[in-house]
DNA sequence: GCCCATAAGAAATTTTTTTCCGTTTTTTAA
DNA sequence: TTAAAAAACGGAAAAAAATTTCTTATGGGC
């Protein structure tokens, strides 16, 4: 079934780069019959290796200029309380990323705002679910930004 | 041009959530024809508005299960070291995202690794860079992953 | 009402995706 | 090492989708 040669990993490395690749430009590119590629492309959607295709838009051109990063701690640490805290936070659109991390702070959260009142809304949507320390740092730059995974070590 | 509707925003929905729906699902979706649904994701592709469709992966599938944030000081903040740091980093496949922050800490880094042995040789590889203090946060669990932004602003 | 500009739909064309089928390569086990 | 079985390949053809072109509608200003 899984392969995993060097032809999977050259497919997924075009694909992570531009999923609107045809199947024949990918074709050429890894030097197999497009059918063959059709056929790998298939396998490693089917084996959930490719997640998903996705368009990836500009934030600040839909009018959201400004990401942060929340750092979260708590001292409720029950499920009853975690169960809740995780519906709050798939709910807000504007949460894209949350992590529960090692070390001192228990969550990470990356969201999206278009500015600082926005952020202010976001705060008070987040702080009703009983949050004992929130803090904000404030995305100034971003120096890189890519959903590419190296594929060394598949 | 720029119509900025509510036909574009759900085609940009439909779009985020999946790039491989066809045209003319698409334009099923948002009650428009084939043709004109074709011309709005064209224009929204000139525009900019969507940036690129990607395959996304499973991280964990690829042999890369750990996330691992990095937080960054420096005491050099000259143009010098900052454009070796930035290339530094942009060199680096498994650092995904560096964004330089507002508050105490200067950068964050996200970055993906097979396991601990591979943070330390990022580690490694970061430390040349000449920083004075890196901390690293460990992700136990990725509670939400999304790469939509929400359409509301727009 | 008429003309122009803009947007929609229909149809034709081109490209891509998918299926079919015989062949080649790789793997397994004797 | 070799033969059988399994897996993968490549080319051709059919089906589906994307793209272009052409025509028709729609709305605003005069």
């Amino acid at each position: 079934m899984g392969r995993r040669d060097r032809i999977d990993r050259d497919i997924l490395a075009l694909l992570q780069t531009d999923a609107s690749l045809s199947t024949g430009e990918i074709a050429d590119r890894v030097s197999i019959s497009k059918t063959a590629c059709w056929r790998r492309i298939q396998q490693l959607d089917k084996e959930g290796i490719i997640q998903k295709r996705v368009a990836l838009l500009n934030a600040a051109a839909v009018g959201l200029p400004l990401t942060v990063y929340i750092s979260v701690r708590t001292n409720q640490h029950n499920d009853r309380w975690a169960g809740q805290f995780l519906q709050t936070v798939r709910d807000l659109p504007e949460v894209l990323e949350v992590h529960r991390m090692s070390g001192d702070l228990d969550y990470l959260i990356k969201a999206v705002v278009s500015d600082m009142p926005g952020y202010d809304r976001l705060y008070k949507k987040l702080i009703k679910a009983d949050l004992s320390d929130v803090s904000a740092s404030f995305v100034m730059e971003e120096m890189k930004y890519t959903t590419e995974l190296p594929l060394d070590s598949f």
